[in-house]
DNA sequence: TCTGGGGTCCTAGGACCC
DNA sequence: TCTGGGGTCCTAGGACCC
């Protein structure tokens, strides 16, 4: 019988923001996505107020006036950090652990032969105590049972931040799941819910009393699979080293509509150099460049369009030279004049493993390719060393009129010297 | 005027081959 | 004029997650 927990970090973005500015307590606060788009995360007081998630932010505007709500643009290098942070406290209370997304993690509670809401009440409290940050926890014998202990442990208040499922009686159990909409659990999204619940399964303990055979007339193997793991049985494991990516993407949202080729060039050479980036952190190579723009769909007066066209490369590589280029060769291929642009988007596709090969020991002839990557190397340790940025493609812009909109961003507290807290004593 | 970004997995259906 | 069936591979699209 396995045992998992998993913690997950309550309104992440925010309680980042509120870790290094207390005055954001007790008050209504909002961090929107890229562009300043949509509400990502809201903290308790935001969602009481009814903004929901992903809302639009534009059409917020009166009642964030009207009730104070402050918005933050996103942060995502602080995030990060405190992401790390985060998970580096979590790894001491268990021998395996598994980075699930940003602000949550299973940890495998296999042979713990203790109270294990008492050990999850010291995970919270340490992890507040040495990062400032509240989590919730979840604990059940498979991944989906602590999925949902862990959304009972964030609505229900008398659970005090942690809620085991494994101690419960079967009818106790039950009796919980009975109240959970079938919609909470983890791997039924809207649609499928919407099915569910026209088959008549309307909460979690319906579905959990459902038929696997039955469930698999009407839906694929994975959501099978989430009836089996409701019963107690658990399939999926803990994975503990990442596998390495089979996709990189870079895409954003404009700040403004952009119609000129030269602009889309520049965004494209962006995307491509990040992307190009996380694709060497991860000693890849890839065979295939996938480029798409479009226009914006929201505004249906506009003509609409949005084609995208996959490069294939004579040879994998990770240079971003030359991945660029197939990026722009495809652009010219698919950019149509007189459309107001509002995102592009970069995947690199087809990865293989790069050969580990130290260039230093690298004996043959081939200089064009030692230099690119010398050159890449040399690229990505500047930016490491001296930050993002600081040597890039001229034909990425400089000016990039098109650049996103941030209009509220808090400073990167823990990354950047320049804006590091200063503590006053 | 303003509507995010980055992933995975699964399935259906077409292309192709014998 | 008549015109099979089965296997495999690939891709696009849909669903999910955070």
């Amino acid at each position: 019988m396995s045992t998992f927990a998993l913690v997950d970090g309550n309104n992440f973005y925010v309680s980042c923001e509120r870790v290094f500015n207390p005055q954001l307590e007790k008050r209504p606060v909002v961090v929107l996505s890229n562009n300043d788009g949509c509400a990502v995360a809201r903290s308790q007081e935001a969602k009481a107020l009814g903004v929901k998630m992903g809302a639009p932010w534009f059409q917020m505007q009166a009642l964030a006036r009207k009730h104070g709500i402050v918005a933050l643009s996103s942060n995502y290098t602080l995030y990060a950090d405190m992401s790390n942070r985060m998970m580096a406290v979590l790894e001491k209370f268990s021998p395996s652990q598994e980075v699930y997304s940003i602000d949550e993690c299973f940890l495998g509670l296999d042979g713990f032969h203790t109270d294990l809401t008492a050990y999850g009440q010291a995970i919270r409290q340490q992890v507040k105590c040495w990062t400032g940050l509240p989590t919730c926890i979840g604990i059940g014998p498979t991944k989906t049972l602590a999925k949902l202990a862990n959304h009972i442990a964030k609505k229900q208040r008398e659970w005090a931040g942690v809620c085991d499922l494994g101690k419960l009686s079967e009818h106790a159990l039950n009796d919980l799941l009975e109240r959970i909409d079938v919609g909470e659990v983890w791997g039924v999204g809207r649609r499928i819910r919407e099915k569910l619940v026209r088959l008549g399964i309307n909460t979690a303990l319906d579905l959990k009393r459902a038929e696997v055979a039955f469930i698999g007339d009407y839906f694929s193997v994975v959501t099978q699979r989430t009836v089996v793991e409701l019963q107690g049985v658990s399939l999926l494991q803990l994975e503990e080293v990442a596998p390495a990516r089979q996709q990189i993407m870079c895409s954003r949202s404009f700040g403004l509509p952009v119609t000129q080729l030269t602009d889309l060039q520049q965004a494209i050479i962006s995307y491509t150099t990040r992307a190009a980036e996380k694709l060497r952190r991860q000693s890849s190579l890839c065979r295939a460049v996938h480029i798409s723009i479009r226009t914006n769909p929201f505004r249906q007066k506009d003509a609409q369009y949005s084609p995208g066209l996959t490069v294939t490369l004579p040879k994998a590589t990770c240079d971003t030279l030359k991945l660029a280029q197939a990026g722009l060769w495809g652009l010219q291929r698919i950019y149509r004049p007189g459309c107001r642009y509002a995102k592009a988007g970069v995947i690199l596709l087809d990865l293989v493993p790069a050969e580990i090969r130290q260039t230093s020991l690298f004996t043959d002839h081939e200089t064009d390719k030692k230099n690119a990557q010398q050159l890449m190397q040399t690229m990505d340790a500047i930016n490491q060393r001296m930050g993002k940025d600081a040597v890039f493609l001229a034909g990425a812009g400089v000016e990039k009129r098109w650049h996103m909109k941030q209009g509220n961003k808090t400073p990167r507290y823990t990354t950047e010297w320049k804006e590091l807290v200063v503590v006053q004593c």
